[in-house]
RNA sequence: GGAGAGGUGGCCGAGUGGUUGAAGGCGGCGGUCUCGAAAACCGUUAUUGGGGGUUUUCCUCAAUCGAGGGUUCGAAUCCCUCCCUCUCCGCCA
């Protein structure tokens, strides 16, 4: 969640970064209930430290009672007063907490505030190219798409026949190669100093909020039925959770981790969108990044991020963009994103492959993930994820650009070290 | 799934409902001593929110003993619900 405190010291300034989303009405009733809540704490404040001063007062009598009996009715008289100024408290305290709640609410449901170089604009087309690396390949036939270059090694109708639209079995040597890009990535990540981590999938709610997921974006995330239990949509949410209301030291900073999991997605705003192959799924598998840092590293960090997506791309002999992505197209937690869109020769077009956002102290802060820098007090830490590989896009990516007019795919070199095949297909 | 035992500060650990935000120990930090170090001794050592100020080091009030409710003038302590850990049995990869 975004500072109150700069709410507070500056709230022009904040209502400024957050109209550059299209947000700035979310301020409002922050403002107005952080005010009243001031308020009301400064009045319940007074009324408890009455109050511990009369129990205190109380006890002393008590104790006095043993050797003067008069004092036993004076201290039942005081507990009389007292139990008045309760009965008002009580009230009190309910107020306060109500509108704690409220006030929390209205704090959830604000995103991160870009950052100020980032373009302006609500869709993915307001996004700005930042560079093209690699041609993307000219064949001199009709180039084919994923579905057809894999033929049996990827079987979308037994996956619906098992699970529905939007599941598939990847078999064979296309399942070597989806293993071989995640082994080669997590040998990159670690090699640049990524703990490799095999997270938990199924996670409470109170992690989704934590990570921003909750309350925006809970219609696109799985919900088990007899348990208070969600399905991760990446494994951002338990690499983030990994520390959670710690504070960290200073010296310890950055934590990187490397995490390989399952993904799972409702894709409820897509019906219909990308129905064809595995570009879009239920559930994948995906090597994420993620990356805690000291506030004034993050933004170095995020290049980094960026630059470790790219040279796996680049491993990969893929040819791909760059682009920063808009502010009113960024998820709730991100103050900035890259994406990575890579070309598909089966679409004849650029999609997204990977992406990495920095959060800056939004996530942390509702984390309560923490550092205690050299003065001063503990302060919220910057997180930063970023996506290495996954088993739907770069698999598809690797497929249709190093596809042969035989149909037969010719595997990137890298590759054949963590046990893919060196071709795919007819040839094979 | 069944039965039982527990959750207290960075860690260990005490805590008859009334100066207990919390003894004691360990660890950390600062100091004395020393050429230096160790030892010893002295001091210090949480977080959050509000208010104030000589507005980065300060004062003050409030909250926090797994989480949330309740009883009470007053709860780490009593009651309820939930979470987690450990032991035994059952089951299982």
């Amino acid at each position: 969640m975004i500072d109150l405190r700069l709410v507070r010291s500056d709230p022009e300034a904040v209502r400024a970064a957050l109209a550059r989303r299209g947000d700035e009405a979310l301020l409002d009733p922050v403002i107005a209930l952080d005010q009243e809540r001031r308020a009301l704490q400064a009045r319940v404040d007074e009324l408890r430290a009455e109050r511990n001063r009369a129990s205190e007062a109380i006890g002393e009598l008590k104790r006095a009672a043993k050797d003067d009996p008069a004092k036993a009715a004076e201290a039942d008289a005081a507990s009389a007063a007292m139990r008045e100024l309760k009965d008002g408290l009580d009230g009190l305290e309910a107020s306060l907490k109500d509108l704690d709640e409220r006030l929390t609410d209205a704090l959830l449901v604000v995103p991160n505030l870009p950052h100020p170089d980032i373009p302006l604009g609500a869709s993915e087309e307001d996004a700005r190219e930042v560079k093209r690396v690699g041609e993307p390949p000219a064949f001199a036939f009709e180039p084919r798409d994923h579905l057809e270059l894999a033929g049996p090694g990827i079987d979308m109708e037994r996956g619906a026949r098992t699970s529905g639209s939007r599941f598939g079995y990847l078999t064979g040597d296309v399942a070597r190669l989806w293993w071989a890009i995640s082994r080669m990535a997590l040998a990159t990540l670690e090699e640049a100093g990524f703990t490799p981590v095999a997270p938990p999938v199924m996670v409470r709610e109170e992690a989704m909020y934590q990570t921003g997921f909750f309350p925006t974006d809970r219609q696109s995330v799985y919900q088990l039925a007899d348990d208070d239990l969600y399905l991760v949509g990446t494994s951002e949410v338990p690499l983030a959770a990994l520390h959670a209301g710690e504070i960290l030291a200073e010296a310890d900073l950055p934590l990187r981790y490397a995490g390989l999991s399952s993904c799972f997605r409702r894709e409820a705003g897509a019906a219909g969108k990308d129905t064809r192959g595995i570009f879009r799924l239920h559930q994948f598998e995906k090597v994420e990044m993620f990356a805690f840092t000291r506030p004034e590293d993050s933004w170095d960090e995020h290049e980094r991020l960026l630059a470790l997506e790219e040279s796996i791309a680049q491993t990969l002999g893929l040819a791909y963009r760059v682009v920063d992505i808009a502010a009113g197209d960024l998820g709730a937690s991100a103050a900035r994103k890259y994406d990575i869109e890579v070309w598909l020769p089966g679409q004849g077009r650029y999609r997204e492959l990977t992406s990495c956002s920095n959060c800056t102290d939004y996530q942390a802060r509702r984390l309560e993930a923490r550092y205690r820098p050299e003065s001063g007090g503990p302060q919220p830490v910057h997180t930063l994820n970023g996506t290495a590989v996954t088993s739907s896009r770069t698999v598809i990516a690797v497929l249709e650009q190093h596809q042969r007019e035989d149909g037969s795919v010719a595997v990137p070199q890298p590759l054949l070290n963590y046990g893919a095949p060196a071709v795919i297909g007819p040839a094979a």
